[in-house]
DNA sequence: GGATGCCATTTGTCCATACCTTAAGCCCTG
DNA sequence: CAGGGCTTAAGGTATGGACAAATGGCATCC
């Protein structure tokens, strides 16, 4: 189709580095420049397109940015990878957006205690079977008084033990308690999404009917030290649909659709 | 604390521009330079910093792909955050990946239908009550006369018509055939994520005994001229979990834990 | 008073050059 | 033959300059 590759500066328009920055990009892609291979050094690369060091490097941080080649120094540019990186992305600005709810609502303990965690939950909480973990449950309500949203059993290590009773009367989100008394800062997320039967006593105080389903969330919120907390949310089947929005590149900067959960308007019965 | 601020190149290690990077990011988080104003030029942060414009351009750059501030040619550089933008993201090399069975399954179809869009669905899958639609039915195995995975229902607006023929005999999913034949391609995809009881003719389809439950996934696919295709999908609650992985700022790169969903092993019964 | 055009300001792009840091390979030495 | 030091090559950081392009305000002209 096109000539592009002759050394002539690429046909197209915009500014230098944008042209020079198509061209490499296309060799990625169609392999000229193998994956695994290193391309030809800035120096070179000047030389070719007849232009500066300057010029290439900033061709170069595109491809850099979007996973295409790995720079260091000493060695040069290697190819990794024939197409770019991450092509769609669901963004939080915060992690209280993955539970925004939390924001709007009020939340009742009902108890705390110490349990030994048993294989199938130590599993799923990311612990080990034997461990005495401490497990706060509760239940999330629209306001005192209102209507329950769900319920909730969070787990939380042993190493916590003396923010324990400090959970009990704190504001907001218990992990970025525990964030701000742990070594580091939470790195990493991991939400487990079920459809489960509503254990009866739940059920009970959420005012359902025994044999009633729910949504069941599960998230791990896990620092380089291990596993911060876990908490599980049994939503009623019927009042909760889990809402994500995936963009394309770029998330929009302007978009408050508030990704994550949103309660069903309770008209919806069946 | 520190007596960042004064002119005096900050404390600090690592190259210039990095330093300056930071003072300038305490900054615009103190509010010492207020979102919305502009902050000093270039030439301005060059002189205060003894330093050259590059270094300082350097610098700019970082707080722009954080969202701190955005600039314009012919204006300055005005705050427009006083908090880095999007700290947690879930990643998807592609869209596959939201649906990464896809690729490892093979998928029956039982029928094709036109259908006339009842209000409920309508607003489900992006279109207006009343207007005819495409609803391909089938169920999706883990091999030709293998188990059963789940039920899907694909909903098609009308203006595909020429392209659902091809779709019967197309391998792999529907949507990339669909964004082939597309004005523009897919920017956003939507999910929902529910619980809800598996329909009767979806429980015999699925060899399920009625009254069974399922976790419902609802994919909307949208490119710039509206919905491309909405997906239903039913599984078998026992046996599906939807798993979500968010990092902090950066995802990592050689993470390859399979964001989306997994079949949980079929042992796990209650 | 309103539209138009000019001009100063500010970031965007680009150049030539220099030195630093890292990495890898080579050679010399023990 | 092994180890350490030297050389070389590559990207990383930094300077100082120059011109281009976009913007917004000001002055001017009708």
């Amino acid at each position: 189709m096109s000539d592009s590759g002759s050394t002539a500066v690429a046909a197209g328009e915009g500014p230098r580095y944008a042209r020079i920055q198509r061209v490499l990009e296309e060799r990625v892609i169609q392999g000229t420049y193998p994956v695994g291979s290193l391309i030809p050094t800035e120096v070179e690369l000047a030389a070719e397109f007849d232009t500066s060091r300057f010029t290439i490097r900033e061709a170069l941080r595109y491809l850099r940015e979007n996973g295409y080649v790995e720079r260091r120094q000493g060695v040069g540019t290697r190819v990794i990878s024939a197409e770019p990186h991450s092509t769609f992305l669901q963004s939080f600005g915060s992690l209280e957006e993955l539970f925004q709810v939390a924001l709007d609502t009020w939340f009742a303990i009902l108890d705390t205690q110490r349990v030994v965690l048993e294989p199938e939950i130590a599993e799923l909480v990311g612990g080990l079977a034997g461990e005495e973990w401490f497990r706060i449950s509760g239940v999330r309500w629209t306001k005192p008084g209102g209507q329950p949203i769900c319920y909730v059993q969070s787990f939380i290590p042993p190493r916590f033990e003396e923010i324990i009773p400090s959970l009990e009367s704190h504001q907001g989100p218990f992990f970025s308690l525990l964030e701000r008394h742990s070594d580091g800062k939470i790195e990493r997320a991991v939400q487990e999404i079920r459809a489960v039967p509503m254990p009866p006593e739940m059920s009970r105080h959420l005012g359902l009917l025994p044999g009633s389903w729910s949504l069941q969330l599960l998230r791990r919120y896990l620092t380089e030290s291990g596993v911060l907390i876990a908490s599980f949310n049994w939503h009623p089947a019927d009042q909760m649909t889990y809402v994500m929005n995936i963009h394309r590149s770029k998330p929009a900067l302007d978009d408050n659709l508030g990704p994550g959960q949103r309660v069903r308007s309770p008209s919806r019965n069946r």
